[in-house]
DNA sequence: GCCTATCCTTGGATCGTTCCAGGCAGCGCA
DNA sequence: TGCGCTGCCTGGAACGATCCAAGGATAGGC
């Protein structure tokens, strides 16, 4: 029938359904949520109803009951350290199609920048969501601590910086993984002075990818002495400490702890007249659309984040059934993207 | 109080409040909605006790009295012509904000991508939401006439192309208006022959950007044959149909459909020896992260999103409150974001 | 034919809020 | 004193779903 004609008219109630198949409202309510408990003929007439007249649940009467609104609340921030935005819209947008499956929603709600815990608490008490998905972890995790010490159920985008030992449940992506990936590509490639380009030593996202270049070249057999360096995530201080790398320390491969660092690489290649690839490699960190389109092509470590997307929702569905975690910290391995920074032909 | 506090222990309810203040129920309710029918000391003695226990209204009680959930529904798309994924996230991250202010939050769903009005029907079948933004208005708004055949409340981002008669509210951003400042622009720093690089003559929002640049071509008394050329989106269409342009028709500026294509013109700069604005001046069109980390910088016609949400999120509320709207149809204008792609010092 | 066990179905109560109709002071005025 | 009015507050009913305890039909065994 068209969507017009079940539209029309006042929405149809579980009673409207059970007066017209003839059987109580019980019964309807049985047909949707356990099946198995009807007799087959009588499971089809009361199917049949339901379809005829475009019958769906109340939402709000059904999250009444039984206490659980079906939503998964998701803290919306503009932009955050190692993860720009781009990258969450791939992130939210498996989310939400994963989560669709069983029938949940994601929330949207904003807080306080400088208050990582605001927000929770509201919905909380609104009994509004079933549960979280926190993803702005790098800075410690007030709000893991704030909702297992309330009992709510989350899952976190991050592992616990602060406490290793802290046994919440959690997806990551191994930032040294990449940053090995990286450093051995372009060990292979023929590169042997490896710079790092990365954040201040107080990021732990940073430090924890420049342990892989720092792992990768010991393994190599490579000395970094002067090789690692810490700047500020932009363009133009990656711009600078790229050329004082070229000029004084004869690197000619730079591995990053982001795509726009590496992009500051490439332009400091550009006005020393430097070939990038042929002369001197460059690896990003994120894969980001900057990475994509920026001129030649900047090789790149790319996070599984629709993997991780998956890997959340299904934790948060052995939660919400009460089921215990088998497994509730899980650690995925990013893979490396090569584009023509890296190409030496 | 500390949060670990209020939220320990059973919610309390309405009862709860009511029966600790000495007062019914109803007068708690009233407290809340209606603060105006309450004796100021009353008030004051219920506001002392709801801040005490941390009382909040249970948000599926309230939604199935009343009948509005305060959830504006969103379908949100993983990448969308015209309007890029981190386009999309300063959008979405402001009509977050701006609904919040009054108690509103965005529901994310998903829907077959094939289908413009998959998921739109269950939600409010369910009524689970109050109304809806839609963005994806560039090939038809099927889900508009939808929805205002069921008396739906919604707002889209994007003019309805198809039947400008159609008098449903929406917002957009003109980029007739943002191609003519890119255009206007490039003549204004000295070059004659500026080509227009833009989509496929099916796209609606193309066919508008492009308008701008002919017309501030004719309006400068410039001529335009085989100045205008369609391609796909991508780098390397734009970096072919660029080299071709500049060998043969000797172009020296270019307006653009896009960031993507705008970075294609600059790869073909490079490969040509060309400087980036001190020879040929580039405009791309949504500043997008790329525009602002490609080597040298690129030009870029910005759109004023987070307005667009503030816009959208003021007709909500004028829908939902049943008030008549006024002025159900907002243009807003972009504006230049000049970068080195365009100066010829 | 009767009884029991199983399976399916039923009606009332309930979740927590807001709507509604009515009740009770206290005041002004005749 | 009595009447009407206003202002503030109360308790019952309703929103639409699910939980629960119990009722009725059906089949099988004796």
């Amino acid at each position: 029938m068209s969507p017009s004609r079940r539209l029309t008219g006042p929405q149809p109630t579980l009673a409207t359904v059970a007066q017209r198949a003839g059987v109580s409202r019980q019964t309807v309510s049985n047909a949707l949520n356990n099946p198995e408990l009807l007799r087959p003929d009588t499971l089809v007439r009361v199917q049949a109803v339901i379809d005829e007249l475009g019958y769906t649940p109340n939402r709000a009467a059904r999250q009444l009951r039984t206490r659980s609104s079906h939503l998964i609340g998701l803290r919306f921030e503009p932009a955050q350290e190692g993860t720009s935005n781009a990258l969450m819209d791939r992130f939210v947008h498996t989310l939400v199609e994963t989560t669709a499956r069983t029938g949940h929603h994601i929330l949207l709600f904003s807080g306080d920048p400088t208050d990582p815990l605001d927000g929770y608490d509201d919905l909380l008490r609104a009994t509004a969501v079933d549960a979280f998905v926190i993803t702005d972890t790098y800075a410690g995790t007030p709000q893991a601590d704030l909702l297992r010490r309330v009992g709510a159920p989350f899952v976190t985008f991050g592992r616990p910086w602060d406490d290793p030992s802290a046994r919440h449940p959690w997806v990551d992506v191994s930032g040294a993984t990449g940053a090995r990936l990286a450093t051995e590509h372009l060990l292979a490639v023929g590169h042997q002075r490896v710079a790092w380009l990365g954040w201040e030593e107080t990021s732990r996202i940073g430090e924890d990818r420049r342990s892989g270049w720092a792992d990768a070249m010991a393994a190599a057999g490579v000395a970094t002495d002067g090789l690692g360096v810490r700047i500020s995530d932009n363009v133009d201080a990656a711009r600078m400490a790229a050329h004082e790398l070229l000029a004084d320390a004869g690197v000619t491969g730079f591995a990053c702890a982001s795509d726009t660092i590496g992009i500051g690489v490439l332009h400091a290649l550009h006005e020393r007249g430097l070939r990038p690839g042929a002369d001197v490699g460059v690896v990003g960190f994120d894969d980001s659309q900057g990475a994509q389109v920026t001129w030649p092509g900047l090789t790149s470590v790319r996070q599984p984040l629709e993997q991780v997307a998956v890997e959340i929702v299904d934790l948060l569905h052995t939660i919400l059934s009460l089921k215990a975690v088998q497994e509730p910290a899980r650690m995925l391995e990013p893979s490396l993207v090569v584009r023509r920074s890296t190409l030496r032909d």
